[in-house]
DNA sequence: AAACGAGGTTCTTATATAGGAACGTTGTTC
DNA sequence: GAACAACGTTCCTATATAAGAACCTCGTTT
């Protein structure tokens, strides 16, 4: 384990979260001295990782890391292999899509196509959010090992986020039971108000959920009615891009 | 500076220009001891960077990249104010509308939209392209300082892409004249065949010409005449945001 | 306008690390 | 199946660096 690299990482990780501090703010936010601090923004500074504004010797997040994020996007086997079929899904649906993977017990948006209405959801590649109150998140939650899903859910909790999140432990138990035998999990309001979502899991060789794709849009526009054939095409997405991965379903799911 | 730091990042750029590489092909490539390219991509890896494939020990570029690749993109400033821009431009065309950046004299592509066109540009975000044969670059090499654009010219020289690129350095001065006149560039297939795009510069407060965007599309939509109509459209949107960016036209530009 | 304060930068040395070399491990050849 | 080859991993120490402290610069206060 390199120390300047861990450091480097983290002072990208704080300029993503907070755009445009010095030295002194970052070495204090971080609990580095500022020599240290300083010697590494210089670095990545030279690299166009980062970004020096001269006039405020302030940072903020460079270039470069436009570059490799996409480059590390490209690279990664699910956004190949599903960008065709969140496309497809946009056509059919004319919501917003998005693809996402479980990351640290959480869900990464790694993908997104956006609804062409006025009305619709905006785009979040690169954000994080729970697995207990969004369609995706419960997707792979339900899919999980009973255990790991229950530690998950012990560890971070039912936090209420809105009047529909699921808070109580049972009722989620009950819920991640619908959602296996439907193929998909809705995501009504719990996450934010008015907006209803519907995912499904996609499932790697190893037949582990690791990823999971969702239509999203508002209420208004998705009552009980629609909201299941919503699911079912997400749902054959999703089984189609498990196949295209090597997931070999063995019943008859 | 900090050589370990500068390490990890060329070892992630290489990361991102070749997937699935071990120790031992980084350390050759990179000219580093094995033993500092493990340290490092041990820390790149705990911190989600890249990651590692357990079968074959071989590495590739990870979801925290992505996050922080959009972090970046979501703070750069002219994401922000062109992208309702883009998304206007690319109703108005129905072709693929980019977004690109000067960095290290190569245009950058930091923004796209594509057409929905069955026939169409492909999105090529974290790209890079050389100035003399595109019409981002064009338009922005038109509005350097002569010298500057001069020097970029020479030293990267003008090599031959396809059969229209412009390989001559005096009919590539008349051009600049012609972009600076006209307020937008053609790029009329000379970095790929059967290409054609507008683009126009964008300034910053400064004056300075350091971004672009265009549309492009097949050149079988696009003839001599509805081209400069397209030109005008992308013009206007790069007057309307280096407006928003602080840059206040001294002329009759 | 002098003194202060808050930030960025530079300096120096105890300390952690880079990197050469030796060691495991895996899979390939004969 | 033994010997080899190729790669990943671990070890050790000369060396580069992290980090504390001093220093500089600029803006603000009295």
């Amino acid at each position: 384990m390199v120390s300047s690299v861990l450091k480097a990482i983290q002072i990208l990780e704080t300029l993503g979260n907070n755009e445009n501090l010095g030295v002194t703010e970052l070495s204090r936010n971080l609990e580095f001295p500022k020599s240290s601090v300083h010697s590494i923004l210089e670095t990545l500074a030279s690299e166009g990782l980062i970004e020096k504004v001269p006039e405020t010797s302030k940072y903020h997040l460079g270039l470069k890391l436009i570059e490799l994020g996409n480059r590390a996007q490209l690279n990664l086997d699910i956004c190949k292999i599903s960008h065709p079929y969140l496309k497809n899904l946009n056509k059919l649906t004319d919501e917003t899509v998005h693809l996402t993977v479980l990351d640290n017990d959480e869900v990464l948006y790694v993908d997104c196509i956006e609804s062409e209405q006025w009305l619709r959801t905006y785009s979040v590649i690169g954000l994080r959010a729970p697995l207990y109150c969004t369609s995706v998140g419960k997707a792979v939650l339900a899919n999980l090992d009973y255990s790991h899903a229950l530690n998950i859910i012990r560890e971070k909790g039912l936090q209420r986020i809105t009047e529909n999140t699921i808070t109580d432990e049972k009722i989620m138990i009950k819920e991640l039971e619908t959602i296996r035998n439907k193929g998909y999990a809705i995501d009504n309001m719990e996450h934010e108000d008015q907006l209803v979502c519907v995912g499904a899991a996609i499932r790697n060789a190893k037949g582990e959920a690791f990823a999971s794709i969702s239509v999203s849009g508002p209420a208004a526009r998705h009552n009980i009615s629609n909201i299941d054939e919503l699911g079912e095409s997400v749902k054959e997405a999703t089984r189609e891009i498990s196949w295209k991965l090597g997931y070999r379903s063995g019943s008859i799911n």
